[in-house]
Formats: structure tokens, sequence, C-alpha cells
DNA sequence: GTAATTTCTAAACCTAACTTGAGGTCAAGG
DNA sequence: CCTTGACCTCAAGTTAGGTTTAGAAATTAC
């Protein structure tokens, strides 16, 4: 048996879709962790398909790189992940995955009850609970939904 | 009955939440039309207070701008939006918003079968449907899923 | 053994969504 | 009248998530 040699960026990239550069700005994120050959070019597991199609998911779902490596953290880098480590994985992400269903859910049932009364107010209707913006951390879009409600009196 | 003079960008900063900055940039990018008073400054309707706490929620939801104007557009600019003009907005709103909820909860089914199995292969789940993928024009995170599932065969 | 691909690094550039800063104006209180 | 605070504009800076470019070295293909 031949010394397993890993496969190249190319290859991933051809695999997954992500461009060359994207899966370079993701080792320099922390996110995924190649090794170097002789010639010094990067090398992957041929697993890292599988970590690679996790992040594009999680991302299209809305979490940020960092999140996504706070996800990954429990994946082993050295060894190709067994099937109890995805599985861990997607547990917690899952659970992460229900808590953004449910805020979406409340939103529109709050939407379904300011149409039928006609209140209009989302604002009013507490839609936006502060509790679920775990994402907010002092970049990006700021000022998530405060507290104070509009109340509409005087100027 | 004295003239109606509009509210200060403050104070709809205050009741929003937002920062003075960020409503200036919302006019800036069509989402809200001030007029000016004498001396320059912008004038508000009270009332939008409602459309600003409108774009908030929709952004958390994870709508663009430009997405948002597009819900906003159908609301007046001229006079206070009434129940009827709320109500118009707020389906075409729910709509998308619909779909978000479906592709999770499709993301999120797909993901217990994946547990479930010991598959953990979410790429060849297929979870990823490219039909969803709506907010796709060019910029921000590109090369979204791919059709190519892996498939773990030779290099 | 050459030619054509890939890959490498580093730095610059890009978009979205804002914020910050500089320098100046407006409005209300004392 | 003067000061203080809110507002104004315009330009430049910031963060996330990448892409592009340039010049060089490594691989692969013929």
């Amino acid at each position: 048996m031949t010394a397993f040699s890993g496969v190249s960026i190319g290859y991933l990239a051809d695999r997954t879709g992500l461009a060359v550069s994207a899966i370079r700005y993701y080792e320099a994120q922390g996110l995924i962790t190649p090794w170097r050959n002789s010639g010094g070019q990067r090398r992957f597991h041929r697993a890292d398909i599988r970590r690679l199609s996790f992040i594009m998911i999680a991302q299209q779902i809305g979490f940020s790189l960092p999140e996504i490596r706070g996800f990954l953290k429990d994946l082993p880098g050295g060894r190709t992940p067994t099937p109890e480590d995805w599985t861990q994985i997607s547990q917690d992400f899952r659970s992460h995955l229900d808590q953004r269903i449910e805020t979406l859910q409340k939103l529109r049932d709050n939407l379904d009850g300011c149409i039928g009364c006609g209140c209009l107010s989302l604002p009013k209707c507490a839609l936006y609970n502060p509790k679920d913006r775990a994402a907010q951390k002092g970049q990006g879009p700021r000022y998530l939904m405060g507290d104070r409600a509009e109340t509409e009196n005087d100027p």
C-alpha cells in the first residue's frame, strides 16, 4: 500500500463548487487545516469535502464563519471524522437551527396577528425578542432590536 | 390646529434604537424619504417609526436593503400609511418569510435523516436545493451549492 | 524535456451596511 | 447675545467574506 498523500485544493474546489480562493480564505479563518506537501502545496483529506459542504450549508442558513468555526471545533483535524463525530456536530447544529426556525415562526405568527387585527404595529407586537440575537457582537449590522416599543403618542 | 411639522432624526433614532447615521444611510438607499424644514434639517412622519422597525425586522430575517426597498415600495411616502397599506406589505413579506421557513425546515428534516441513518453526508442528501437561493445575484457568498454531490470515490 | 496547468504568497480590490470625523449650521435656554 | 447640543454634508474608515492580480515555483501532460 502506498502512503496517503491527500488531494489538492483544486480537486476540493471542483468537488464542492467553492472557489479555490474561498478555500484558502477558510483556511486563513481557521475553518479547515490542510498540511503541505514537499513542494509547499496544500493537501487535504478527501473527507474535507464534507467539512466544506457543511460550511456552505451553515452559511446559507445565516451563520457567520466564526460561528461555524465553533460548530466545527469538535471535528478532528488530524484524522477522518467518524460518523459519531458528525452526529455530534449535527446535533449541535440542529439545536441552533431549531432556534432560528422558531424565531421565524414566532415572527410569522405575530405578523399574522398584526394583519388580522389591523393594528399593523410590528414593533408593538414585540416581534423582536432581543434574546434571539446571539449573533450581535459589535460589528456588521449593529443596533438590532432595542427594547423600546413604538407607542405613537406625543412627539 | 397648528401645521404638522414632523419629527427629527434624533427622535426617530431614540424611538427605534437605530443610529442617526443608519437612518441617514437608509435615506441614501431610498428606504425612507424625509422632507426638510426651513433650516435644511430632516423631518419625518411619526409613522416612520413603523417603517424603520419594519426595516430592522426584515433585515434580521436576512433580507438585503434592496429587497426591503422592494417591500416598501408600495408604502406611500407622502402620507401616513393606512392599515390597508401595511396589510398589503405584510402579506408580500409574509410569503417570503414562509419560503424561508420552509427551506430551513426541509434542511432540518434532511439533517435528521442524516443523523438517524448515520450516512452523515449532508451534501449527498441534497440538503441544498439551488432553487431556494433567490438571494444569489453575484455578490456576497458566491458559489452556493453546486449540484455535484460528494461521492467519496477516486481522487 | 518542454509546455501547459496548478498552485503558491502577498497585497490590493470589492460589496454591503454602516460608523467616524472634520468643519460648519440651526435652534433653544439662560 | 452666547453657548450648547442637535443637525448638516462629505469623505474616509470598518467588518465580513471573498476575488483579483502579479510574479514565481511546482506538477502534470505530452
